[in-house]
DNA sequence: GATGCTGACTGAACCGGATAAGCTGAGCCA
DNA sequence: TGGCTCAGCTTATCCGGTTCAGTCAGCATC
């Protein structure tokens, strides 16, 4: 079957390959009669242009892309991406923009993604993912000039347009509540530690700790994955003076921390309150369900790729606030048994 | 920063596009001095030429395609198609191809968006997902001539290059494992039952229940979700001969299975064994963590990328068995406490 | 010294669109 | 009737590569 082209459609309608352009991009130059015609034609013979010849003219590649800088066995895990780009997609397709994916190991790869993505002209702008503080990729991105949204923030993503969520006020909502229930010991576990959110979490931590008075308020560090999610519960519940809550900064440490509870023969949310970030279909799943902290992800890449666009479009690069995340209380969260 | 381009090389080295271009593809048509000292020139400036004008003269995208057809909530729950993606990832961008994605409502939608990348000629290829019986994909890619390979299988994949794993040899070395522990009343949570690795699964589910004589081997058809898995869990569970042993087509099910079970008071492995379909770190993640049938998805997907690609070179399209799905035994399965 | 041959390279066409510039005929007005 | 405008087209050029048909110097051959 061979594909029709625009000399195809321009032949059947007698008329120029000139004029099909213009009846199909819907500029002045032809008459209503003769657009109409051409369009019943274009669709016809199901003639759709050619991605790399108007790339070529038009010097824009139709295309989007999106570098995930994560181990090929750990991305799967986290339903965080999927749903992103889930999102993304939706906002994407609707204008009939492509997105290119490509899995990386580290920073430096994905930066030489960027620079190999830029030469070919092989997408027209970039999202970035999991901002780190002092993040390298931030200045390479400037030096090329290439489009960008960085998913992360405020702050560090230099002359970048950026969109975040508002992860203190989250986090300070979600200390609140649980010292409204009666709990003075809570434990955070925390991700990994040079990612800017977690920063930024941190930070509202330890704010919300010194306001309230909570001295006993700590934060360990993970990883993100269930194991290292594990054997940071597993070291905080064998602590003399364990939490009675704790905040996980991902759903799949919350479940492996519910797990530990579990095993170690602690009652949820009797013994133990857990609060899981990212709420996902998981948190749903397990018995009890989780408290979490959610927020409609989907939407928030649609967002991002909404604003990629708009820079791609040549305007001003912004620094966009996103919805704050939202505390869902289910069966993982209680009074204190020993108040 | 303006991109370099071929014209730029050439000026530079002195020499005409012509020359450039066959030295950089390592063609014959220039001696090895000038070879050199044109390679020397581009990596210097920074040239990689443009996909665009690459894919337009070469009539090659560069890029193959994937289409999701999965609503967006759910796209992220299952760790599958990440794990997928990153291995088809590895291989593609070892080929220096590019992967590009699509999430789509339903079958009508995916094969508009093949009709579409066909037209615009945007991939060179096409990995299709999640086989149906009587799949009308499968026709509507064999008007087209799109280069694809079913994942999925055997059968029902008409002229197309196909991979699959043995679903069936897994299912029946389960359930022989099940009956060697000492379970007779053994059920089975099913996926959607028209995917095609559903309908194997059943059918080698029924072959081994006539094999063994196990008359109470039921099965209960479900859709993948863990709402739905927990619902069919509930039922089950609730019956006057409730099973001893249940296997879920999915890791999600299987994890609300087991919620549900914990739920209703009964321990697991005690009460009852849970096998779970695609082994994941989630799988690791529970109390009691899941026996489990898994395999390498991400080698899955690298060799389905490489399939493709034999494929768009021109081979016969072939059809391939991957590596069958091993059982791996983990504390969710034990001899039933009420033998 | 004319001929053939080969290696190294050039020039131009081509892929399939977008678009600026040029052309044509109808309609209008003076 | 000639000149003007303008809608409605056509023609030509460009985007940045690949590739094919030449060109030309240098060398061997008879």
């Amino acid at each position: 079957m061979k594909r029709p082209t625009i000399a195809d459609v321009a032949q059947r309608a007698g008329v120029s390959k000139g004029a099909v352009s213009y009846a199909l991009n819907g500029q002045p130059g032809v008459s209503e009669a003769t657009r109409q015609r051409i369009l019943a034609i274009a669709t016809e013979i199901g003639f759709s242009p050619s991605s790399a010849a108007r790339a070529l003219s038009a010097a824009a590649a139709g295309a989007i892309g999106l570098a995930l800088c994560r181990p090929a066995r750990t991305l799967g895990v986290e339903p965080f991406f999927m749903a992103l780009i889930s999102g993304v997609e939706a906002e994407l397709s609707a204008r009939s923009y492509a997105l290119t994916l490509q899995v990386v190991a580290d920073h430096d790869a994905e930066i030489a993604v960027y620079r190999r993505w830029w030469g070919e002209r092989r997408v027209d702008g970039v999202l970035v993912c999991d901002l780190r503080t002092d993040d390298r990729r931030i200045p390479a991105l400037e030096q090329l000039q290439l489009p960008a949204v960085v998913i992360g923030g405020p702050g560090g993503t230099g002359e970048l347009a950026s969109l975040w969520s508002d992860d203190a006020a989250a986090l300070t909502e979600t200390v609140e509540y649980l010292v409204a229930l009666g709990h003075r010991r809570i434990a955070r576990v925390a991700g990994l530690p040079d990612l800017r959110h977690t920063e930024i979490r941190t930070d509202a931590f330890a704010a919300v700790r010194q306001r309230l008075g909570l001295a006993d308020a700590v934060t360990v560090w993970s990883d993100y994955t269930g194991e290292e999610g594990a054997r940071a519960t597993r070291r905080l519940l064998s602590s003399a003076q364990r939490p009675t809550a704790v905040i996980y900064d991902n759903d799949v440490m919350a479940i492996a921390g519910l797990s530990v509870a579990q095993e170690m023969g602690l009652t949820v949310p009797g013994d133990l309150s857990i609060v899981a970030w990212d709420d996902s279909p998981l948190c749903r799943l397990v018995h009890p369900p989780l408290t979490a902290l959610g927020r409609d992800i989907p939407a928030y890449g649609a967002h991002a790729a909404r604003q990629l666009l708009a820079v791609v479009a040549g305007q001003p690069a912004g620094r966009v606030q996103d919805e704050t995340p939202h505390l869902t209380p289910r069966g993982s969260t209680a009074p204190p048994r020993d108040r």
